[in-house]
DNA sequence: TTGCTGACCGACG
DNA sequence: CCGTCGGCCAGCA
């Protein structure tokens, strides 16, 4: 359970974000060590179409809970359908509670 | 090999 | 308040 690249750790945290839940690319970056690359973690969900198991990176949004990735899904309402399929109201690109929703991996895993 | 890019974040004016 | 810029660093041409 190392020896993973970059992108498979970012996979790993994303996979652990409980359903109906959601969490930011600064958040698993800083869980990663790589507190100031947040942009790899979105990088890597951009590959995350191609890792397997299937990665759900529709539940994760940027810092103010906005839907940044959406255009990179299939279709560009998939990534809100998605969320909404969860349970999470989303408006306007924007997930609704996301103080309540947000799932911080440093505090919820907190090895 | 070197250089550009990027699903971000925080700081600065 | 709002726009702009730099930094972070792993992939890819």
């Amino acid at each position: 359970m190392n020896e993973m690249s970059f992108f498979e750790r970012v996979y790993e945290v994303a996979r652990l974000i409980p359903f109906g839940r959601v969490t930011s690319y600064g958040a698993i970056a800083e869980f990663l060590g790589t507190k100031g690359s947040a942009r790899m973690v979105g990088y890597a969900m951009n590959a995350s179409g191609t890792a397997q198991p299937r990665v759900p990176a529709h539940r994760v949004v940027n810092r103010f809970g906005m839907l940044s990735g959406k255009a990179h899904f299939a279709s560009s309402n998939l990534m809100e359908e998605m969320l909404k399929s969860e349970g999470i109201e989303v408006e306007d690109n924007l997930v609704k509670n996301f103080d309540s929703l947000f799932w911080d991996p440093n505090k919820e895993l907190a090895l």
